[in-house]
DNA sequence: CAGTATCCTAAACGATACTG
DNA sequence: CAGTATCGTTTAGGATACTG
């Protein structure tokens, strides 16, 4: 993973980067976003309504943020009306494909995760 | 990635549903703890040292919520001196399996994604 | 060793209103 | 259309002290 670390589990330094890292591009919001430009660019309100539940705001703050990242590059089309496109840079396409899985295992495992959390909470209950 | 939906983008009820399941298994401490049960099981001392950064308290909270949402097991061994060990379920292996990727793409691209930071702030600083 | 409990601050987020 | 600005609430999360 490191590239120097031959041990089998990542050294110490390794976690607080890797943290800082998924905390800029690994957030939910993000990575729904970063799916929905799988296909090419797409425009704001088209993002807005494919990803159903988030806000203006936090659509707007999570494009700026990978936009300094460099995940995805914002375009403005002077044309009549007016309108933004944003597209994946390089870099962006590749944590696509690598959170791709990720989103299509949260699709898959929901109803199996939904099954944990209401045994655990079940037994919480008669535990105390 | 729905099964029933063919369209080049997910339905909108998707996006709610996977995001919420990526607000719960889905943060930067969960992938981190994931990863890190990759090679069999752990104590709460080894995952602690190891998650460089990670306080008590979210190590606790971290490993109680994936244990709720049936991704990894809570073993308490009563020897002496009693420990407690941590260890994947078969979900969680196959969570480990598509987090692996994304861990080692943030790894990988600290560097790319510090400089294009870097330069969108300079950026930002001219344009005002 | 592996937590729990409490306090407290900073960040995330939603709602709403306004704009080039 | 694609935002920005402001406000208020909720949540995340660190620090610290204590426990079976």
């Amino acid at each position: 993973m490191t590239g120097t670390n031959t041990g089998p589990h990542p050294a110490p330094t390794d976690s607080s980067r890797i943290h800082a890292i998924l905390g800029m591009v690994g957030d939910k919001w993000s990575l729904l976003v970063v799916c929905n430009l799988r296909h090419g660019p797409r425009r704001f309100t088209e993002l807005k309504r494919a990803i159903d539940g988030v806000s203006q705001r936090m659509l707007t703050v999570t494009l700026r943020n990978l936009e300094r990242q460099g995940i995805l590059t914002r375009t403005i089309h002077q044309v009549m009306p007016p309108h933004v496109s944003y597209e994946l840079t390089p870099m962006g396409a590749t944590l696509c494909a690598t959170a791709l899985p990720m989103v299509e295992w949260a699709f898959e495992n929901s109803a199996r995760i939904d099954d944990a959390r209401t045994k655990y909470d079940a037994r919480a209950l008669k535990t105390g």
